[in-house]
DNA sequence: TAGTTACGTTACTCTTTGATTACATATTGG
DNA sequence: CCAATATGTAATCAAAGAGTAACGTAACTA
């Protein structure tokens, strides 16, 4: 298992690529259902999104005929909640935290 | 209070930006401190890296004197945590998570 | 088997980002 | 006041990132 979540959260730095686990949530999608998810955008630039997801392990990838079927790897985001949010969440119950929720709510 | 979280998952993108994070959750530090906290790297190449923090508003920073004291605000992290890694984190508890444990270890 | 479908590779732009260097300003302690 | 301290601005540069374009291959299906 790779234990350098930074691949991980560059993959995560981008608005696409969150998008694209977002519908990969819903379950498993082959690349053309990705694709055609972002009109926007070439299909080579969503493949490329895909290929950096496949990279940081948050995304499998298994081939089926012609046809290859993404599906989504929570480990990965989990890992980064437990090893670095985890932290941070003793400061969310703050007193700190709460005043300043006030001030700005 | 800024709604876009896409800055902060810039900002959390870089290693040398999660780790000023980091050495704020141990209290506020005057930007001097942080730069000390990284000698291989130039005063103004840290320097910037708060910037972002700060146009990101995970950071404060107030003045006093000659100094400017940079303090951490968890706010945009906890929302990332809701907005964002909440929704996933029911696939953390799963069977098929489980199941792809069980094949990947 | 011929054409469509699904995906891949390579190469080239353009923008952003991280970092450096040089110069400048403001505060403060002695 | 003056020198050391703390920080800021501007210009520059290299590397990485995001996207496009052109061409190619393998598999299904009608």
């Amino acid at each position: 298992m790779a234990n350098n979540l930074d691949p991980v959260w560059k993959a995560l730095s981008d608005p696409t690529r969150r998008a694209i686990l977002d519908l990969l949530r819903t379950g498993p999608k082959i690349t053309t259902e990705i694709v055609e998810a972002f009109p926007d955008m070439t299909r080579h630039a969503v493949m490329k999104h895909i290929d950096v997801l496949r990279d940081s392990d948050l995304v499998n990838t298994r081939e089926e005929g012609r046809r290859r079927i993404n599906s989504l790897n929570p480990v990965p985001i989990r890992q980064i909640y437990e090893r670095w949010m985890g932290p941070f969440s003793e400061l969310w119950s703050s007193t700190l935290l709460r005043i300043k929720d006030d001030v700005e709510g």
